[in-house]
DNA sequence: GGCATTAGTTGTATGGCTAAACGATTACCT
DNA sequence: AGGTAATCGTTTAGCCATACAACTAATGCC
């Protein structure tokens, strides 16, 4: 069912100014009210209309206008208004926590980052200091006039779509919690999703394939499906734990209780402890002893990757999304181990004969998840902007 | 992008069309122009100008008013339309072939199926007889009145979602065709897909979850993903290939090419053959085997049923669907396999301590994909009346 | 038979879109 | 410099689908 609602006629309306809102904001150049009514079928005197309410609403903004080179009168220039309306990105992982503003231009308006050990931490201790973080950005964005639309809280577990409840984050040492109250954020909306998931939305900027699924290993591993723009969460949205994934019957048992994951042979410490580094040694230390050519740090790849490669290969037979962005670790790492992640997926995927698998590295910087929720949430305001005019 | 056109009035009249249409298709008994107003939103007046416009296009039928058992007069019960617009199944498997006219209120009109062996067959020789089936049922439906909306046509291989063409089907022996033209149905819109999605589609009747993934074996182990009433089919339709999950990399080499596929331990042949009894055995050889406590045949559904434990465990993991329906052979077998499934699912699937995952037999019957295809074109007529008045 | 109650229809009002005409601003040509 | 064609944005009249309210129809109850 598309949708339960009835039809009126300010239905129309609002269809039809996030259709004008979606022209500018998906155009590659500033765009003018003739350009919109074009590219939409609408007549010029209805987006007229709507371009004037969304810009009286700072959802849009006109440039002067600047003679184009041919004759006509030219139009003025419509762009995404900036510093008017912001989303906001939070996020709790395992060594860092943080908050970021972003405005409908996709600027970061402001972030904050704050390092520390979150490894079995208290959520009562540790959330309300995200919620600080935010009170301070949010005071401060509004204290120069901008509105703020809403937040997301990324997380490294399993957070149900529908309710926002945590149910566990087992390397924070978290389980079945609710989130939203312990920020202390009243008054404004907050959801929850997985950290996975959001830094997944990050990856789509621009040129870049809108379906891919995103496969990131930090602590633990996660992975985002992304099917023409839009996540696939599944049915409560715990889907993408390709950690615990089955390699092996008789490979070694895992945190979780059962045998053979990936974690156990892709997952960060997995990899450390086979190269002979410590458990919780940076990447880079990894990267310097292959770099060294140490037999037991290129082994330690290899069997990395090509577990990693039976894992997609079962991944992409299961959904079919023919690109995958390794993120996190994964993106450091990838020159050492492509080829064999191509060659298991090249062996194992069905449609790979006529259709190879494409993977490439992640391009969202280090805080991903913190950008890609305030990004939804921005998406979120694009998608009904007649709540905002 | 929920849609790209331009929103008209007569978007508005399309869609309240298919909000009344579906109002009535939805509800279980019979209901009158004022429920549908009450449970739509819509005002009595618009509901009768639309529900007149839906029988006027025998979409929907008037029944003789009865007196409800309280004051007022009684309203005129709605139903959908018997024999009105119909939808037409097309199959083409390893041992039948055949055709399904369903109507709009999901009755079986009128069915065909002639068995064969299609192992390795021509498709140049096989389509047409389908396409002869085909027409011979168009033509007595016409005859008796009915318009048919488009057909579907389900094969056991890799389809294309968009363009309809298929890459592969191991099972017939064919490889990259356009099915449609041979078919020689002109004038019909015919629509390929792949066999297990159609027959999930089938399972979705009444009060069951809504939501599931749908897992058969028959020649090769087909799979589909159902979420809130609709197939997700990946990027191009290529999902749901579980039959080729890699169960243990040190496993039998699987006919794809690769090592330790599922189907090597719980497809048919290497059930049947682990089992003793011919590769080709029909699945009731095998349960007068196991129910004569056969040592091989237990061991052989024992093995299966771990493996398939195994691959439904990251199925599971990795799309997050909380219920499994399992047809084909497995749904004869599941009294054998139950146990061991459910317990290799709770061991794996990391959402099983506070979710377990439910498991149960299909309901539709043994041409699921036929119905489910028919009825797949009956979805998009209600999900369009506009185009039928 | 009158009254209350519910179903369906008719007539008027409202809101949003379209089409066509109009004013504004530019390039180009003579 | 002035006229012409072209293009942008606005104005005006008309259409269309829905809402609302009043009306007719059909039933149960007293």
């Amino acid at each position: 069912m598309p949708s339960l609602a009835a039809a009126r006629q300010h239905t129309l309306r609002e269809r039809n100014l996030e259709l004008v809102a979606r022209a500018v904001y998906e155009a590659p150049e500033p765009v003018s009210r003739a350009d919109v009514a074009s590219s939409t079928g609408l007549a010029r005197a209805t987006v007229s209309t709507l371009v004037d309410r969304l810009v009286a609403g700072r959802l849009l903004a006109e440039l002067a206008p600047v003679s184009a080179q041919r004759a006509g009168r030219p139009g003025v220039p419509l762009v995404p208004a900036a510093r008017s309306v912001v989303g906001i990105g939070l996020e709790v992982n395992v060594d860092y926590l943080g908050a970021s503003v972003i405005d409908l231009m996709n600027d970061v308006v402001d972030e904050r980052v704050e390092p520390g050990s979150f490894h079995d931490s208290n959520p009562a201790e540790v959330l309300p200091r995200v919620g600080d973080l935010a009170r301070e950005l949010i005071a401060s964005a509004e204290s120069e006039g901008m509105r703020v639309a809403g937040a997301r809280l990324a997380l490294p577990g399993l957070v149900d779509a529908h309710s926002g409840l945590l149910q566990v984050a087992p390397n924070l040492g978290w389980s079945t919690l609710n989130p939203v109250p312990l920020l202390g954020l009243s008054g404004l909306r907050v959801d929850v999703a997985n950290e996975a998931k959001l830094a997944a939305l990050a990856e789509l900027t621009g040129d870049v394939a809108s379906s891919f699924l995103y496969v990131s290993a930090d602590v633990g591993i996660g992975a985002a499906i992304v099917v023409d723009g839009h996540l696939f969460l599944g049915e409560r949205g715990w889907n993408g734990e390709i950690g615990h994934v089955q390699i092996d019957p008789a490979g070694p048992r895992c945190g979780c209780g059962a045998t053979g994951c990936l974690e156990q042979y892709a997952g960060k410490e997995a990899v450390n402890r086979a190269a002979g580094l410590p458990a919780d040694a940076p990447v880079e230390a990894l990267v310097r002893a292959v770099e060294a050519r140490s037999p037991a740090a290129q082994a330690a790849l290899e069997r990395a990757a090509s577990a990693l490669g039976t894992a997609l290969a079962d991944f992409v037979n299961l959904v079919d999304v023919g690109t995958v962005v390794l993120g996190g670790a994964y993106t450091t790492l990838l020159p050492w181990m492509r080829d064999d992640v191509e060659a298991t997926l090249a062996d194992r995927v069905l449609s790979a004969p006529f259709a190879p698998v494409r993977v490439r590295g992640a391009v969202a910087g280090p805080y991903a998840a913190m950008a890609g929720g305030a990004r939804e949430v921005l998406r979120d305001v694009l998608a009904s902007p007649a709540d905002w005019v």
